[in-house]
DNA sequence: CGTGATTACTCATAATGTTGAGTATGCTCA
DNA sequence: TGAGCATACTCAACATTATGAGTAATCACG
């Protein structure tokens, strides 16, 4: 019962579609929880049938017709629910750190690369997401906009999203260094 | 065919039984991956009729008799193969994310306490992990270590996790600071 | 002497998440 | 003019994870 309380808190920032939702769930921009189109149309019609959200349909000409969803008080409701219920534990799983851990018994090459690989799409992250904080909070500083702004939810995980993704370059990067130097691999993997 | 590698990879500091691999895996030590024990003797299970690791048994007077697998040479070629695979990227999956996210709409509260209570839970596992490195290097400093010790894939990934948990602790504590000047929730929550 | 914690493991089922394959239309760019 | 991309969604099958309920012995505590 997850997934079903992140859609609910996606859609607090405003109507949206199924396929706009699968966007802001996919790699680049879920900072917050991720998740598959196919999962959330499943989910986004559940929500509907239990009443947390409501969907009103869109015609529209030129392309293909589509349904807006908005929470319902029902749904509000299940959010102040949840938010009380307690969270459970947040584990990082990640294959790169499977393979880190066992590098000592691998060659080194293909994990170098691969972390490499993985701070070049941190980097990229943290570029969506500073730009992303910076529209949000627009000319005031970010202290002021965070003890005074209308709605901080959004900002607040968006500034986790972005140290998460500062730690992975960082690491990333140090530890392809350490090896490269241990196992001699050339900087240009 | 995830945490099949993860096993992989904890069996290599040496054979060890199920029970020991579920206490690895379990909350407070899992710097790489998290699961239970459920899943984990299952795994073991499949690993071993794959050929991957060997179990020998181990007959105890006072203690249930146990079985001890270590990793064979195929489980290290397919250990290999995997690391040469493309890593699928890492995402956050956090209830309390999806909590902090839609906060602006909720009472804060539940929130807030629960932001501290992670915060305090991170903390302990920092504690865990400074030590765990600390008894990993042993006299000589990190960078002597990183750069001469015999194995270092297991103190590279605690040294993630523990990053981690800095950040988390960070986070947590100065959002549950920023929610409660905003929402005039004491201190003492 | 019995309550609860620790060691050591098993089985079944439910919930979640991933993968693959479709359907349909229209827009843009070469 | 046709190849590829964006919009917008659906269905089915599979893989992975999580939950709940047991079994059974020993040990430490009061």
């Amino acid at each position: 019962m997850a997934l079903r309380h992140a859609v609910l808190a996606a859609l607090l920032d405003g109507e949206s579609s199924g396929y706009e939702l699968a966007k802001a769930f996919d790699a680049g921009m879920a900072n917050f929880w991720h998740a598959l189109p196919q999962q959330l149309y499943l989910e986004l019609t559940k929500l509907e049938k239990d009443g947390l959200i409501q969907g009103r349909a869109v015609i529209q000409e030129t392309r293909p017709n589509k349904r807006l969803f908005s929470v319902t008080d029902a749904g509000l409701a299940e959010l102040e629910r949840f938010a009380e219920s307690s969270a459970k534990p947040a584990f990082i799983r990640d294959d790169l750190l499977v393979k880190v851990r066992a590098v000592d018994s691998l060659s080194a090459k293909a994990v170098i690369e691969q972390l490499e690989e993985r701070a070049l799409i941190a980097a990229a992250k943290i570029d969506i997401f500073e730009r992303y904080l910076h529209r949000q909070r627009g000319d005031v500083d970010e202290q002021a906009f965070l003890s005074s702004g209308d709605r901080i939810g959004p900002y607040l995980t968006c500034m986790r999203g972005l140290r998460f993704e500062q730690e992975t370059a960082d690491w990333c990067g140090q530890t392809a260094q350490i090896l490269r130097v241990r196992y001699g691999v050339g900087a240009d993997a």
